[in-house]
DNA sequence: CGTAACTCGTACACTGGTGTTCAACAAGAG
DNA sequence: CTCTTGTTGAACACCAGTGTACGAGTTACG
């Protein structure tokens, strides 16, 4: 079972089934096995042979993403004004969230309970981190718990993506709605 | 094809169904024919006697909540201050939130795309009516276009129920936080 | 009471997906 | 160059759901 004794084209495999999936399913998340393997360039025997089910390629696919996800994040500054920091935190993760949208629900449905929001830990420990060193410096309200304050955060962004595909907001009005709602929902009473 | 040439019996089925369609679909979103037959107490060729398929149930099971939704939000006393009108609004559409989170996955996943939209034109009018009064009293922002707060206000409360299933949060705690996110939200820079 | 409306269960056809098996074939590793 | 690992398409079994057909049985309604 050493990973390290695959063979080349194997591996090669691997990347394009991972990165088709990721394609197909954010396009459809309901995309079949023989969508993803066709757009893999692959047969769909060769995909079973690498992920044992469908619900192992999605969550493959959906801890890559995070991982991906986690590395953009990583690089955002997140020290000075708290305020400051979340708006740029808001305008990454915005895009993360826009881009992803479809492959979360894809893993919503395939993915047992409970699972989604065990790999969402660490973006979300980021977010409560820099809440409260908002709220210990007196910028955010400490009246409501944190972790309300990070579901607000994730709500309004996916709201957005949803007035987005609705087409009632712009992309590029998108991340200046709803840091403005945030910040504003966020400050002290 | 006059319904008021129906047989008692068969009127009796229907709203029979009709309820436990609402009944089951709230459990499950993806419950199926069978199980709401069952649950109606009736046979499954029977259903189909009344409606032609699943979507066209769902359909009908969608209309019937949101009329009384409706029912239930026209008593609510939108006069006085925007804020506490807002607040009382709050109240009131939690509660039907909460209770019709489910039947609205049924609904988005079973109906063609634009027609949960169109069905919830009315409570979403309300919701309006009560921002803009608040705008035109200095009360409520005006940076940002209506409908973008109509839905940050929508998706504030599917999280709160989202929270809520999760455990983090209480029943009677989802209100007061709903209600302190909103008017800090959509309080004037 | 008789008839039309309704209901019932069983059975069937169809669809669209998942996951497996097989035997032939291709390609990388040493 | 050979052997092992990997790939392939076609075929198959399976499942769960939707919607239909039929014939016999019930029930309201006038």
């Amino acid at each position: 079972m050493a990973v390290t004794t695959r063979r080349a084209d194997a591996q090669r495999n691997i990347a394009a089934i991972l990165t088709a999936a990721a394609e197909c399913l954010s396009r459809d998340p309901a995309a079949s096995t023989s969508e993803i393997a066709k757009a893999a360039g692959v047969g769909r025997v060769t995909l079973y042979g690498h992920f044992p089910s469908r619900a192992e390629l999605v969550d493959a696919v959906f801890v890559q993403a995070i991982a991906t996800g986690e590395e953009t994040l990583g690089q955002v500054d997140l020290t000075g004004d708290p305020r400051e920091a979340l708006a740029r935190l808001t305008e990454s993760s915005w895009q993360l969230v826009d881009q992803y949208r479809a492959l979360l629900l894809a893993a919503q449905d395939a993915l047992p309970p409970g699972r989604v929001q065990e790999l969402h830990a660490d973006p979300m420990a980021r977010v409560e981190r820099l809440l409260e060193r908002g709220r210990a410096e007196g910028v955010f309200r400490s009246d409501l718990p944190t972790s309300w304050l990070v579901s607000v955060m994730h709500n309004v962004m996916h709201g957005a993506a949803s007035e987005l595909q609705a087409g009632r907001i712009t992309s590029d009005q998108a991340a200046p709605y709803i840091t403005a709602t945030l910040l504003s929902a966020f400050a002290p009473a």
